[in-house]
Order: C-alpha cells, then structure tokens, then sequence
DNA sequence: GACAGCATGTAATGAGTTACATGATTAA
DNA sequence: TTAATCATGTAACTCATTACATGCTGTC
C-alpha cells in the first residue's frame, strides 16, 4: 500500500522522466502547492518505486568517475497504479497555518505580536503571488514546460491564485482591524466584530446557496 | 524544545481547563481548520506538557471505581511558554488538497474520474461550510462559548469562511469546465483555458497591487 | 440484559523533517 | 585558489496515524 506522497511523486513520473534535484526543482512549482513536503522525500519515494518495480532508476556516471546521478522513469506497471489511484476517493483538504493559531491564542500574547506574525505571513503569501505571476505569464508567453498540459495547468494555477488571494486579503483586513485594538483580551462583540460577523454569515449563505451543479 | 502540535494544545488549555475528550470535541470546531491532527495526540500531548511542568493533570475517579479521566489545567509555566511562543515568527501556511493532485494528474486518468473527485470534495466542503455557519450563528445569538473572546473567534470565523468559499467556488468552476472536456489529455490551450488563464493573471496582478499596510 | 454508541486511552507502524556529509561547478 | 553555491544523498530522530482494547451509559 502506498502513500499518497508516493502517488504524488509516480504522478511527477508520469509527466516526463527527471533525476532526483530535477524533481526538488519541480516540486516548487506545482507539488508545494497542495501537497507539500521536505526535499529529502524527493529522494526516497523514488528508490521505493523503483524497488516495486513502479519505476525504473538508471545510474549516470559522472563526468571525472566521483558521484553519479540518478535518472527515474515510470513503467507501465507504474501508469496502471496511477490510473487506479486516481480513481479512488481523494481525502478532504487540510490547510495549516501557523499564523491562524497565533490569532487563536492571540489574547494570550501582545497585540505587536499578532501584528507581527501577520505580517510575516502576508510576506510569505505575496512572495509567493509573485512567483506565481511569473509562472502564469510564462503559461501565456509560450505554454509554459508542457504546452499540451495547459489546460491542466491553468486550473491547477487558477485554485492556487484564489486561495494565495484569499488568504492575503484576509490577512490584511485582519492587520487592519487588529492594528486598532486596544489591547488582545477582552473586547468581546465590538462594532467591527459584529459588522464581520454579519459578513462571515451572509458569505456562507450565499455560497451553500449556490446549486451543486453535478452529483 | 516543544512542536507546533504542543503550542497548539497548550493554547486550548490557556483558554480553560479539560478533559482529553473535551479537547478532541473543540478540536472539531477550531484546531482542525488551522493544525488539523488526529484525535490520538490530544490523548498524548497534555500528558507530556504536563511532564513538562507546563500543564497540571488531575485524575477524576469514576463513580463506579473503574476508568478515571483526566483534567488538565494550564500553570504559570506554561502561560509564560505559551507567550514566549506567540512571540515568534510563524512558519508559513501550507494546503494539502489531494483533489489538486488528482487535477495535476488528470490526464493519466478519465475525465468520469476527475468529475468524481472535485464531486467528493465539494461534498465535504460543504459539509464543513454548513457546520460553520451553524457555528457564526451562534455567536451572533449569545456570543458563543467565549463571548469575551468573540472578536478572536470571529476574525478566526472570518478565515474559514473565506478560504472554504474559495475553495468551493474554484471546484465548481471546476467541474464546469471538466464536465465539457472530450477528454483529459492533450487539450492544450481551449478558449475557456486562455480566457482562465487571462483571469488568473488579472487577479494576481490586482492582488499584488494592493498597498501593504503594516511592515 | 444486550446492543449501540459514547468515552478514554495504548501500541505498533509508518511518514516526515532536520541535520549532516560530501561531490561538483562556477565566479571572483 | 578559495569561496560560494549547486547537486545528491543518508541517518537519526520526531511526529502522526491506524488499529486495537476496554470501560461506561443509556435505551429497547
């Protein structure tokens, strides 16, 4: 049985052939978006394919004889585990935030504290918007790596935008609004506090509102 | 040296005392949207804070002499660590969807597959958004659990509800458009890819055009 | 008085991260 | 030619999940 790490690094496999820092590489482009992990499994979960025959590995010595490198293929044992995983049941999607839990606890620390893991936050989300516009106008200009992809490409992107954006929007109302408090404790259903209550309440209506077109 | 996991408990612990089974019901309603676990180390990491000093654990015998529970309390200690920690800088936010790995892959399986697991998703989605707007209408009845709290519990709210909208608009969006697709391979560029495409670049750039306010 | 479901944990296993180690290549 | 950084891994350790075990409580 194997995990959904190992599908997410057969699925890399299945798009072309790469070495194990090729797929580092790749990794921040498109797996660190929703399914992200430590470098360091980008060189194991391949050797674990290839070992149940799902993938093939092939040294390529160096130039001067030192250390080699390793090239990983799927096969077609590997394209049929795919294809069988993807029609399986996906499992509901988690988001983690440190910041949100610092906004949890936040009566428990300064006002500058939440302040600043905000900000922090809100550098990280923009820095990757950026990287993210780059990549998209690339999609534009040429197609990006894998033109026949594209339409793949553009969906996975237009998620990744909506929740970067979400997410930085938030993050700078909240900025806003906490930046005016007196203090983190105590203050209870303040104006703006039941103003963005009625909002919470009238965007969840409106979205479960919404038709579920298919089913 | 404490994990993000043991912050996260202490902090529930900082806002009253419970039990080990309280623990894994509020998780439900706050910790799983921003550090989701499962309901296992809300059994162990008191025990542990508790080793540490940070937390006090109390047996409560049961009437009839057999299994006891445990309350758990925060101490001075553990105030002071919890505020040491809400100090520090966050690490940045990550998503985990395995519906977005299943669009990244899509063409190695049927277009019925991906319709199945955004369908899925969606299901689950708007499960959680239901629960949540029964929640927000509570705080807008009697102010919720914590009413001291509520300017907290509602910029939390407020996240939630934001990012899960988003989340469930982009799927619908989604099954739109794969539902048209003949199939899942090789469309490259369509219209409806490049008119997305256009949409993503426009909303990235809009983002990033705000002002940042704090810094 | 038995069955279902709530409540409270533990143990084994597997996954993931951090820290380290080392080789190759390029620019100053 | 030294320093920086790119490239390729490994090992130790921590964390998290899954599966199991058992007690308690209401209800039919």
């Amino acid at each position: 049985m194997l995990s959904t790490t190992s599908y997410a690094v057969l699925g890399m496999l299945a798009i072309r052939p790469w070495t194990a820092y090729e797929l580092t590489k790749q990794m921040r482009r498109s797996l660190d978006h929703c399914w992200p992990k430590t470098e360091s499994v980008l060189y194991d979960e391949p050797k674990r394919l290839a070992r149940l025959g799902l993938a093939t590995a092939t040294q390529e010595p160096s130039a001067s004889g030192g250390r080699s490198r390793t090239h990983y293929a799927i096969t077609a044992e590997g394209e049929r585990a795919l294809g069988a995983w993807l029609a399986t049941a996906p499992s509901p999607p988690r988001v983690e935030s440190e910041a949100l839990l610092r906004v949890l606890y936040a009566d428990h620390g300064s006002v500058q504290d939440l302040l600043e893991a905000l900000s922090t936050t809100r550098a990280a989300l923009r820095e990757q918007l950026r990287l993210g516009l780059a990549q998209v106008r690339d999609y534009r200009q040429d197609g990006g790596p894998f033109p026949d992809r594209l339409h793949i490409s553009v969906l996975f992107a237009d998620f990744v935008a909506r929740i970067l954006s979400a997410f930085d929007e938030w993050a700078a109302e909240a900025e806003a609004e906490v930046a005016s408090w007196p203090d983190t404790r105590d203050l209870g259903a303040t104006p703006e506090t039941r103003r963005r209550l009625d909002e919470v309440i009238g965007r969840l209506e409106s979205v479960l509102a919404q038709e579920r077109t298919a089913d």
